[in-house]
DNA sequence: GCCGACCGACCGTCCGGACGGCATGTCGCA
DNA sequence: TGCGACATGCCGTCCGGACGGTCGGTCGGC
């Protein structure tokens, strides 16, 4: 494996959460060059040398993203038990868990996910891919198809009503759904 | 009432259907006022001349969308038979039921959606408040709350996950899913 | 003394918006 | 009926600013 130096690596994720940061907090237009680099307490030079262009960023933000979304769904499919509507599950608790550390990641990948569509619509093929192999996972889960992927298309609105700004069920009001979420994942 | 010439409505029309066009084909980032006046047929001032400015046009573009997205869903609602869970039935044919017009409208929606909130997040404000009052009567439907909250979820998330292209649901799949969400929209 | 990280001035381009002008039609008035 | 004053829909040019990207240069470590 080659060595990088630590300093490189970090100065790059310092500037990919500048640019989360910038999206989340001044919306997809306000994400310039040196908005970003000013963020990220980098020069505009110095953010063109780790990313060569806007374009490298936003592959480079929607590639982060899309790891995260894939460790963290992995993450869950692993805590729930075996057998039928495993993966269904672990999409409930995926989209409707509120974590202190989930509440960023939410964050992080709805800024990725407008910034870079925004940019060009071809971006988020990457975003693309997992959703269909999730969607793989979840048709072979062992229950009925269309109830799977209704859970999953609950969850892809918990989300992405989150990624607009629509609304998010409170607390008391995620458990209800996640209730009912679960009675279309049992085996039937 | 004050007499509009009937020709400046039409024009407004056109220009607002062909900023919806340029989202469609190009995507957000080639939303530009030249690019709308063109595929409008008309000069960049005379597009000005219509909506004083880019926000002016896409808040225009918003409030067209928010219009149509009520008028569809009261349609829908008024379809369906009095009773429990109707609004909830309504939020399930609303976002599965395929029809021509249904699809450009979906098109539509997308478009005003993803270049409003591109340019300034607060634009997409009314969306947001329409979305409220279908929470709203949703939450007073007869059912389980996290139930017909379940449904609104999935029903949002079809959406959501065709204006970034994620994917969509073939007719037999799409009629499955109607199913299991239907499931849900029974009285407790 | 070379190399990689980083800087900051600079350039070309594009875009939003202002502005003055030009037709067409309408109304008041003689 | 004819005429002048004005409003309206639309055009095309121009400008200032912002933004993406280039490039020559600096500095510290190996």
């Amino acid at each position: 494996m080659l060595h990088q130096p630590t300093e490189t690596r970090d100065t790059r994720e310092r500037i990919l959460d500048a640019a989360e940061t910038v999206v989340a907090e001044r919306g997809v237009a306000a994400l310039s060059l040196e908005a970003v680099a000013a963020a990220a307490g980098v020069s505009k030079g110095g953010l063109l040398h780790h990313f060569r262009s806007k374009e490298a960023l936003l592959t480079a933000l929607v590639e982060r993203m899309v790891a995260e979304m894939r460790a963290g769904y992995d993450a869950f499919a692993a805590g729930e038990p075996e057998g039928p509507g495993r993966h269904t599950r672990a999409c409930i608790a995926w989209a409707l868990r509120p974590s202190p550390e989930q509440r960023t990641r939410d964050l992080r990948l709805a800024a990725a996910l407008l910034s870079a569509h925004a940019h060009d619509p071809g971006l988020i093929e990457p975003v693309r891919r997992e959703h269909a192999r999730i969607r793989a996972a979840i048709a072979d889960d062992g229950l009925l198809p269309g109830h799977a992927h209704a859970v999953l298309a609950a969850a892809d609105g918990i989300f992405l009503a989150k990624v607009f700004g629509l609304w998010s069920p409170d607390e008391t009001l995620a458990r209800a759904i996640e209730a009912a979420l679960r009675s279309l994942a049992k085996p039937c």
